[in-house]
DNA sequence: TTCGATACGGTACGTATCGTATCGTAGTTG
DNA sequence: CAACTACGATACGATACGTACCGTATCGAA
């Protein structure tokens, strides 16, 4: 069982304790490099210089460079983008997806898009993810979409998962797979046109 | 300017010319190693030695492995999943995605996973993707939202490209970010609720 | 205080793959 | 035949991998 130097509880063992500056200092190298020299370029090695460490003390708590970052991402999920409750679901989504697209388009985008990438090739960080940072989020949202219908806001017969699909897909196609130029440009105006447009639906009424 | 090889005009130019057969084992090789091994441990010696060439054979036609998998996928894009077009702009939609949906579902979007994944890190793969798979389908997305809304079935002032980000967004999301368990399950009838949702809206009538 | 255990920075090691260069041979054009 | 390019093969220096040590530092328990 591996785990993420930041989760760790630290168990009384015998021996030396860990010491935590070295562990912030290799998650901190490891950030300025994957943005300095791109995540693609990183390596442990690389890391372990910027860090003043040696390879062995990073090879101790994490088995390669992206477990690294994805520590340091999933670190302050809650913070960054939480979901908001709003009094009604429309303004409740229209809070949390431009949280949610502020971050994307900020240093944290950056990050997190060559995450979700490697992702695709890497099956325990493809569960980091979605534990870390989709499954808490899922939740207190299809809470949110029931609670709609409850009050009378929504259409009763809703399917929350796919509500939450029509609403946040779109944010993930547009940071993963920019079709015209090369900017994220997930607006406020943005998130505010395409929250009308699906809560309105596309047929006239 | 860097050409793929299976685009090349072959100009009758002086000397030897390369042969299609070797181009062929080359992108077959690439395919069939990538769903052996996975497609982060392809690697241009083994693709080399799997297609009976010599490295220098691969480096004349494509600068790196993933450009080799990009030609063999974008090769028949329009053939796997064009665009549909039919009465309704629902229909249209609703066809075209179930498309989407079953080439995702097959060896293509175990193929086309990791692709998009590395053009996350890759800038050239990232305009390859956004040219040879997303913009051709896109315009013509367009016109099908623009002749919905002139035929009264949608309604005015739709932007088309967020009516397709509301559509399509969702099966991205679902093959890239699966949020339970490993299984990408864009089955028809997910389609056919996530279109009912989004056509319909979510606010009470 | 002594002792076992673990952390730490550092270094050496063999392996793998990279991308380039250079063979000699093969096939095509003029 | 001459010029030119493709081709398979191999050698090359450069990186980074992950492991195994070293000697020292720091903890808890005896």
């Amino acid at each position: 069982m591996k785990e993420n130097a930041t989760r760790e509880e630290q168990k009384k063992t015998a021996g030396r304790p860990r010491d935590p500056r070295t562990t912030r200092s290799i998650l901190k190298a490891a950030l300025e490099l994957g943005m300095e020299l791109g995540f693609d370029g990183l390596t442990v090695e690389g890391i372990a210089a910027r860090a003043g460490v040696g390879k062995s003390t990073i090879y101790r708590r994490w088995p390669d460079a992206w477990s690294i970052v994805a520590d340091a991402v999933f670190a302050d999920v809650a913070r960054i983008a939480p979901v908001l409750e709003r009094a009604t679901a429309r303004e409740s989504f229209r809070a949390s997806m431009r949280l949610v697209a502020r971050s994307f388009r900020g240093q944290h985008g950056e990050i997190l898009r060559p995450l979700i990438g490697r992702a695709q090739v890497d099956k325990s960080l493809r569960l980091a993810l979605a534990e870390h940072w989709l499954s808490a989020r899922r939740e207190i949202s299809r809470k949110i979409v029931r609670r709609g219908i409850a009050s009378g806001e929504l259409r009763a017969g809703l399917e929350p998962d796919i509500v939450l699909d029509a609403l946040y897909g779109p944010l993930y196609h547009r940071l993963l797979l920019p079709y015209e130029g090369d900017v994220v440009h997930l607006s406020d105006a943005y998130i505010d046109a395409l929250v009308d447009t699906v809560f309105g639906g596309l047929e006239r009424k």
